[in-house]
DNA sequence: ACCTGAACACCGTTCAAGT
DNA sequence: ACCTGAACACCGTTCAAGT
């Protein structure tokens, strides 16, 4: 990599390189700052971002509305990100960061691990239902997510499973979540279930005979069974 | 419904409401018109809409670029749809249409049916990779959306599939494909792999151990086993 | 009756000009 | 050295004016 600057005030590796974050040190604003109000770090700059995103919708969320909460212009805010697509990242991330996975992977087997991961999971999305398009639209490489990917595959290595059966069971717990994220997913409009009753029952039979089915509302109790079939799956996996 | 023109001629239910494409006449503008060049019809709008979105992407797509494409106006666009997002959710729809379960449902078995379409759908994502986050951001309730739901429902039920394992046998096969297509998504920058082979192997050895694992390309033998292993469990299911 | 140029109110992004 | 008003090139959407 060239580095174009000398000085050691600002990010090192230029916004918008590929993971640039992992290098950049934390909260340099702040470090020569006094005790007055905080300062337009990048954390708060995310923070806000997913609060607004939260309140209005991702689609009504806009730079300027970011730039006008924080008190200031949305030029600033290209002073800390590349683009508004990565500030769209480090909101995912930031929501990633609230799974806790670290209490089960310190005490617990590893499909405790799993599931704290998978219930974790399902209750970050639950609590910001927005997110989920911009989560599927990318792997997730913020710095939260890879530290959940890490702890999660130490854990199913430490517990003597094969590369690629961990890799494998990472990535189907997270499919789960996600699929059943989807399916709990209503549309903005009229309810699903209304909109199945009204299907004219001559032409659409089969979905008028399992409307209920298709729209009852996944409780826990459906996700927890799902997810522990999920598990006992790759239990048996790995003593055949 | 308050319907506020008297004349026969335009869209009966108004444009926006929930699945008004149902009750539209078919082809309307090309009835009356000799055999010029083809008239600017929504099936027209919707499948050039569907090219360009393959071509540039759904970030470049335009209602502009659409008009343009076709010669015509962005406002002639709002004569034939409420909005963007119709004209978003029709796309999805006329991909959804590629899915051919129409054979399976009148030749095969149940478990038949649910590999049609799976393959199907598995097929028209590959296709249009960019419509993933519009088949997520909303459940289908296009035509052809409705149509295969009917089809497949139909057929499960046909086969003595009681109503709550028919939907969510419909929905496991749905998921399991977006969870896959999901998986095989690549980002826009350097290949995943690379991303993951320069991690500090003493800050993420796990990842780093698993990285092959992680980011090996999801063969089709990878899917046609997972989709088996789906079907076997359903199978299980109906005769425990 | 149908179509559209031009406008409207935005948007993400940039940069010269401020302090 | 840091910040930002104002501009730029767009965007989706609307409507008065054309034919």
């Amino acid at each position: 990599m060239t580095t174009t600057s000398a000085h050691s005030g600002g990010p090192s590796p230029a916004p918008g390189s590929p993971a640039w974050w992992l290098a950049r040190p934390a909260a340099p604003d702040t470090a020569r700052r006094g005790r007055g109000r905080p300062a337009l770090d990048a954390a708060r700059i995310v923070a806000t971002a997913l609060r607004l995103i939260d309140e209005h919708g991702v689609d009504a969320f806009s730079l300027r509305m970011l730039a006008d909460t924080l008190g200031s212009s949305t030029a600033t805010l290209y002073r800390h990100f590349a683009n508004k697509d990565e500030i769209i990242t480090l909101v995912v991330d930031l929501a990633l960061g609230e799974v806790d996975t670290a209490s089960a992977a310190s005490s617990g087997g590893w499909q405790d691990v799993l599931a704290a991961m998978g219930h974790g999971l399902r209750a970050a999305l639950l609590r910001h239902p927005d997110l989920l398009p911009a989560l599927i639209a990318h792997v997730p490489l913020g710095p939260n997510a890879l530290a959940q990917r890490e702890r999660v595959l130490a854990a199913l290595l430490d517990a003597g499973l094969p590369p690629e059966l961990a890799a494998r069971a990472f990535t189907a717990v997270g499919h789960y979540v996600i699929g059943f994220a989807v399916q709990q997913r209503e549309p903005d409009g009229p309810p699903l279930a209304d909109f199945y009753r009204r299907l004219d029952p001559s032409t659409h039979p089969a979905i008028s005979g399992t409307a209920h089915s298709l729209t009852s509302v996944a409780t826990d109790d459906e996700f927890v069974f799902g997810l522990n079939l999920l598990l006992d799956g790759l239990t048996r996996q790995t003593a055949p």
